[in-house]
DNA sequence: GCTCCGATGCTCT
DNA sequence: GAGCATCGGAGCC
């Protein structure tokens, strides 16, 4: 715990680590302030990180698109119905999809994080998907596979499994919220403007070169 | 015990 | 932009 808190402050002099608390707040406020936090895992080859740049919101038992839907729960989501802060993973196809809980407890709703900017461990995230520049990490699956987060870590509380999330002062010049990917059929769930990027990063998934912007985050205070 | 399918990504057109 | 890989759990027989 304190050696990455070091490792992280070389970088970071005044990095703070989000508490598990912090996910108590409303899941579409966590979803956005999550947005230029840093996503820390201390892997065995070294430590892996990035700024997050996209998550959506899962809106528990009302929202038809969530895992969670009319509070369905087996041991596949049981981890959406723990503590603001337990991390939820499950496999999709051959990929690994990382999610944080937030709300209070057994109000099953979630964060997921779907794409990061590499900042610590570049080389490592190269190794771990032998892919470089935006396809390391412009993906959910891509970016769980490049910090070498396993579905194993389903259940842990932040913190307690080598996964930690830092706020380093890093603000989005702009936020754009917009419908969440990959949910057909799921009516106005659909629609809901529920994902939320870092406007024009270039490391956003399923992103047109044209909507690329240079400047994306504003300046350290 | 069997079938169905997904909060994806890669490849090829 | 479509096709498909690939696998565990849920739901049903």
């Amino acid at each position: 715990m304190e050696t990455i808190t070091t490792e992280i402050r070389k970088i970071f002099p005044r990095a703070d680590r989000l508490t598990p608390d912090w996910f108590q707040n409303k899941t579409t406020v966590v979803a956005q302030a999550l947005l230029g936090k840093l996503l820390v895992h201390e892997t065995t080859k070294g430590v892996t990180a990035g700024y997050i740049v996209e998550t959506e919101a899962y809106l528990g038992a009302e929202d038809q698109a969530s895992h969670s839907f009319q509070r369905k729960r087996s041991p596949k989501n049981e981890s959406m119905y723990q503590q603001a802060g337990t991390l939820y993973l499950y496999r999709m196809h051959r990929h690994t999809l990382l999610n944080v809980v937030t709300g209070p407890l057994n109000q099953p709703e979630a964060v997921l994080i779907r794409a990061i900017e590499p900042v610590i461990g570049e080389r490592i995230m190269q190794e771990n998907r032998a892919q470089h520049g935006v396809n390391l990490t412009n993906g959910p699956g891509k970016l769980t596979q490049a910090l070498g987060i396993s579905y194993m870590l389903d259940g842990y509380l932040l913190n307690q499994a080598n996964v930690s999330i830092w706020d380093v002062s890093q603000v989005p010049m702009d936020i754009v919220a917009t419908p969440r990917i990959g949910i057909p059929n799921k009516g106005e769930w659909t629609h809901r403007p529920l994902r939320y990027t870092v406007l024009g990063h270039p490391h956003i998934s399923r992103q047109l070169k044209k909507e690329v912007r240079t400047s994306v985050w504003q300046n350290r205070k």
